[in-house]
DNA sequence: GTCTATATTCCGATAGAC
DNA sequence: GTCTATCGGAATATAGAC
C-alpha cells in the first residue's frame, strides 16, 4: 500500500478500532490519537472518514481476488483449489498489518458512499459461490448450499478478525488451516480426502512463500 | 416477553435495525419512526438507549441457555446433544420476533453499561466449549479446538442473523439444521453417524413443539 | 503536514404541556 | 403515554496560521 508513514499509520489503526469497535463505534478523533495525530489532520491525508474504509476494503479484495484467481489457475482438485483459497486468503490476516475482510457483509456498505465496495463485494461472493457449486457438480461436494457455504466462509472470517483484534493471546497462526479444514470436512464427499488436500495446500503455500 | 405493545414494537424494530445498521449506526430516532412514535417518547419505556440493547440480549440468553440445559438433559451421546443445541438454538430466530444472538461477540459489550451480559455471555461461551469438550474427551468428536468451534459457532449465528435482517427472500427455515449439520459433519470423528443424528434433534424438535 | 479554532450537524436525553 | 421544544455534548469536517 502506498503513502506516506502516517497515512499507513492511519490505515493501520483505523483498521484495528474497526474491527474492536465497528465502524460507526470508532470516531476520527479515536483513530488520530492512535496516530498520535490531531483530529483534522486526518483530513489531510483522507478527504472523509468512509475514505478510509473504502481504500481499507479495496485493497483486501484486491488481493482476496487474486488469490481467488490464483486458486482457480491450479491444474488439480475443487477440494484442493477451494481449501487452497480458504486458507491462503484466511492466511492474509497474518502478514498484512490489516485486513478489512471482516466487513464483507457488514450493513455498512448499504450506505450510498460505498456503492463501488458493495458491488465488488457481491462479485466477490457469486465467484466464490460458483467454485463451491463446480465441487458439488464434480461430485467432490455434497449437494450443500453455495450460498450458505459463502455466509458460511464470511461468518468465520468476521469473528476471526474480531479474534485478531480484541483478543492479543489468540492462537492466530493456527487459524487459517484450522478454518479452511473445518470448512472442508463440512462439505467434502470424502472426508477421507482431506488430509491429502491439506498436505497440498501446505507445499503450494510453501511454494508461494518461496517465489 | 412483558410489556405494553408501543415497548414490544419498540424492541422488535430495535432488534432488525440493531441487525441491519449496528448499534452504533442505529440512532433513537431511527426507532422511533419506524414504531411510528417521536424519538423523545422512547424514552418512557426505557431509560436509555443501551436499555433496549440489554433487555435484547437478557431475554436471547435467557432461552439459549435454557437450550443449552434443556441438551445437557437428554440421556443420550455428545453428538446429538451438540446437534439439538444448534439446531434449537437457531430455531428460535424464527419463532421470536426478534433476536439478539449475533451480538454475543459485539465489541459493543465491552462498554461498562454492558458489563453484566458480557459476564453472561462469557459463561454462556464457557459452557459451550464445555460441551465440545465432553465430545472430544469421549471421542465422538476429532480433535478440535473448543474455542475455535465456539467462535465458529458465533460467526454463523451472526451471520444468519444479518441474513434474516438484510435479505427479506433469505430461506431461514433451512437454515437450522444447515448450520447444526455443517458444524457436525466439521467435527464428527465418524461423519456416517450424521443421518441418525439429525433425525434424532428432529424428533426431538418436535417433541418440543407439541408440548 | 500539523496545528488551533470553529462551523455545522446530529445524537441521546430532559422538561413540561396535554 | 405521547407530544413539542430544547439542552448539552460529541461527531465530522473546514478555515487559516505556522
Amino acid at each position: 500500500m502506498t503513502g506516506s508513514r502516517t497515512r499507513q499509520q492511519i490505515l493501520l489503526h483505523a483498521a484495528r478500532l474497526f474491527g474492536r469497535h465497528g465502524y460507526y463505534g470508532t470516531t476520527t478523533r479515536d483513530i488520530a490519537d492512535a496516530v498520535g495525530i490531531r483530529q483534522p489532520s486526518l483530513f489531510y491525508h483522507f478527504s472523509a472518514k468512509h475514505q478510509i474504509l473504502a481504500e481499507l476494503v479495496d485493497a483486501d479484495l484486491r488481493q482476496t481476488m487474486g488469490r481467488l484467481a490464483q486458486a482457480e489457475s491450479f491444474d488439480t482438485s475443487w477440494a484442493e483449489r477451494f481449501h487452497f483459497f480458504l486458507a491462503a486468503s484466511s492466511r492474509d490476516y497474518l502478514t498484512l498489518p490489516y485486513d478489512a475482510r471482516g466487513y464483507y457483509s457488514d450493513a455498512i456498505f448499504t450506505e450510498p458512499e460505498f456503492q463501488d465496495q458493495r458491488l465488488e463485494i457481491e462479485r466477490f461472493h457469486k465467484r466464490t459461490q460458483q467454485l463451491v457449486s463446480a465441487g458439488v457438480d464434480a461430485g467432490e461436494f455434497l449437494g450443500v448450499d453455495p450460498v450458505f457455504i459463502q455466509r458460511a466462509i464470511t461468518g468465520l472470517q468476521f469473528e476471526g478478525m474480531r479474534e485478531r483484534e480484541t483478543n492479543a493471546t489468540a492462537p492466530v497462526s493456527e487459524r487459517p488451516l484450522q478454518l479452511s479444514d473445518f470448512i472442508l470436512r463440512a462439505v467434502l464427499s470424502d472426508p477421507a480426502r482431506l488430509g491429502a488436500v491439506r498436505a497440498a495446500t501446505e507445499s503450494r503455500l510453501d511454494a508461494v512463500d518461496r517465489g
